[in-house]
RNA sequence: GCGGGUGUAGUUCAAUGGUAGAACGGCUGCUUCCCAAGCAGCAUACGAGGGUUCGAUUCCCUUCACCCGCUCCA
């Protein structure tokens, strides 16, 4: 065949990233830090352009969203309060041969047989020759003790192992016998290391004596800002629920494993929304009923009487049309919706926006409906009341009759019980409710930043097959970016550089054209070669000044331009006076 | 974290126990030049550390990074 082979998809965008300046390796002089990645010129153009659309869509384009901008280090009390600080800060065991880590805390008690392999081998030449611990249970019998353990080896070995039955044990001893013992992993008996923490928080210390009492977290995500600033938000502004407040910024993770380039790192930048609703008991009193969502539903534009699966929905749907409004169309997105048993437990929904990546469908974003759980914890934490007062809700409640109210209170306890909470608690809220308070419930709509730009090049990425004058068959790199996204939105060229004519126009055009859109100048090279340079940088549009702009071939073509259009390389003349009221909508 | 693979100009590749070549790209100059044209010239690389050796980019060890599979994934 050719002597190239095949580069896999994903290499080639890499490659091009670094080679045009889109994204880099960080600190790459130093070798590179694993799970960090820059911005070169041209992707800090890009990711502020997505950042700003998500910005515009959400608040200026809005009326019932507003912004907030946090630290990135906050109160330890809030990692606490959110729950991160204990599932984040575990001690941890691992299984030895399939690395599945369990919470040193949650192993079950087992009894049964030790045994010990001292190696594994496939027919086809693979060996491994570590000694093998594994709880043979009680009740197991021997044959399919030994299927299992080949099946945990191989699973462990990955493809190089191959099928598992063909899999040949040595060395098998039996050790010990035990009784109640918490070293082995609950569900593949495979003994477990010694318990390590496992913590996926940054760490830091804030003052210079960096005791263990002045230890901060690098926040997890941008969501707990939020709500800690909830009160001081509806206190400052005039906003009254339903509203939301956004955010867009760093957050940091230890993520066991970075991978797939940008798509996991350990700085990453989030855009969130906490989006408060009343809950459907206060939409009830004031409504009488909840609008129920069905297949269809009308969701363009909210309506008082939605309860949290309309709002949900309605969010799915907003999200939906902004990534559209970006290119990312139906085509390349999808959806998981969480089963009950994904979701963790204080969520109602949620669905997963995915996009269709090089390595695989992968989250963009997640859209959940976390009820009340996140301000409740606050509250619980901070001793700090966290409702709002809403005076519908107070004068609706006033009208009910006694019996009304009674009904209305068995109702909740009964719903209430159905999750798991006591009539005590249900009461409780019912009586705040009836005087118009409530803790806000939330829907969430949570964007990895560095994910959409991830996204948006892989999607950009086009190769195209030309045949040069010559004949010659090549391939040329053009990045189809949505033009509102675009790092650069137009580029302009004289035809020589040599001419100083030429030259003076084609500045004077490029001067003009930077004040009011992100503009390049360009005349090194071949015109052709210049096209082909803003191809790969993804700039919608390139003006070239000639002679006949110079008025060279009449006075009918004195003062037009070229303008060429990036994905189909069509040209047409434009009038210099006409080029920005051209442009200008295109791109914004 | 486990297993496997890979590290040579900006990119894609080559060669070599005696310190490295190319193509494309970049820069400069010439050219009335609209899709990487041509001509002339210039610059740029052995991931890092250690060892063996008279001598290491090449062999060995360690480390770092990247890729694949597993794992993990609020």
């Amino acid at each position: 065949m050719s002597q190239t082979k095949e580069i896999p998809l994903m290499e080639k965008i890499v490659s091009l990233c670094k080679r045009r300046g889109f994204i880099f390796q960080s600190s790459e002089i130093y070798g590179g830090i694993n799970g960090f990645w820059d911005y070169g010129p041209l992707g800090a153009e890009l990711k502020r352009n997505l950042r700003d659309t998500w910005w515009r869509a959400m608040t200026r384009d809005r009326e019932d969203v507003v912004g907030l901008d946090a630290t990135i280090i906050m109160h330890p009390a809030i990692w606490k309060a959110s729950g991160h600080v204990d599932t984040f800060a575990d001690l941890m065991r691992e299984c030895s041969i399939t690395n599945k880590r369990v919470r040193a805390d949650h192993v079950e008690p087992q009894s049964g047989t030790v045994m010990r392999f001292t190696a594994v081998e496939s027919p086809s030449g693979w060996r491994m020759d570590r000694h093998f611990t594994v709880l043979m249970k009680k009740t197991e019998h021997i044959e399919s003790f030994r299927k299992r353990v080949r099946a945990m080896l191989a699973q462990g070995a990955g493809a190089a192992a191959g099928k598992p039955e063909e899999l040949v044990l040595h060395g098998e001893v039996k050790i010990d016998v035990l009784e109640n013992t918490v070293d082995f992993h609950p569900e593949t008996g495979g003994m477990l290391t010694e318990a390590r923490p496992f913590n996926l928080m940054l760490k830091t210390y804030v003052g210079p004596t960096a005791t263990e009492d002045d230890i901060a977290y690098l926040r997890p995500e941008t969501a707990q800002a939020i709500f800690a600033q909830f009160k001081n938000t509806v206190d400052s502004t005039r906003v009254k629920v339903p509203f939301g407040i956004c955010q867009i910024g760093k957050a940091f993770r230890n993520e066991v494993t970075p991978r797939n380039f940008t798509f996991r790192s350990r700085e990453f930048e989030q855009m969130e929304l906490e989006f408060f609703i009343p809950p459907d008991e206060a939409v009830r009193i004031v409504h009488l009923s909840v609008a129920p969502w069905s297949e269809g539903a009308d969701l363009s534009a909210p309506q008082s009487n939605w309860g949290w699966e309309m709002w949900h929905r309605y969010w799915v749907a907003q999200r939906t049309a902004y990534y559209a409004g970006i290119g990312l169309g139906a085509d390349v997105l999808d959806y998981h919706w969480q089963t009950k048993a994904d979701l963790a437990h204080y969520a109602r929904a949620c669905v997963d926006i995915l996009f269709k990546f090089p390595f695989g469908t992968e989250e963009l974003e997640g859209i959940a409906a976390r009820g009340d759980f996140d301000l409740t914890q606050h509250q619980k934490h901070s001793g700090k009341p966290l409702e709002v007062f809403d005076e519908e809700l107070r004068a609706a409640a006033a009208k009910l009759s006694d019996l009304e109210r009674h009904d209305f209170i068995g109702r909740v306890q009964m719903e209430w019980s159905d999750r798991g909470k006591s009539r005590e608690e249900a009461a409780a809220f019912c009586e705040r409710l009836l005087k118009g308070f409530y803790v806000p419930h939330v829907i969430e709509p949570s964007a990895g930043l560095d994910r959409l730009a991830l996204a948006v090049l892989a999607l950009a990425y086009t190769e195209v097959e030309k045949t040069d004058a010559k004949g010659n068959k090549e391939t040329v790199t053009v990045m189809r970016f949505h033009p509102r996204i675009a790092p650069k939105k137009v580029a302009v060229f004289p035809l020589l550089k040599n001419k100083p004519e030429l030259v003076a126009k084609a500045r004077e055009i490029y001067e003009t054209l930077k004040k009011h859109l992100a503009a390049d100048y360009d005349e090194g090279g071949s015109i052709g070669k210049r096209y082909a340079r803003q191809d790969e940088a993804g700039t919608p549009f390139c003006v070239t000044v000639d002679f006949d702009t110079l008025g060279e071939k009449g006075p009918e073509l004195k003062d037009t331009v070229t303008l060429r259009h990036r994905d189909d390389g069509s040209q047409e003349r434009v009038p210099i006076s006409e080029l920005l009221g051209r442009l200008l909508p295109l791109v914004s």
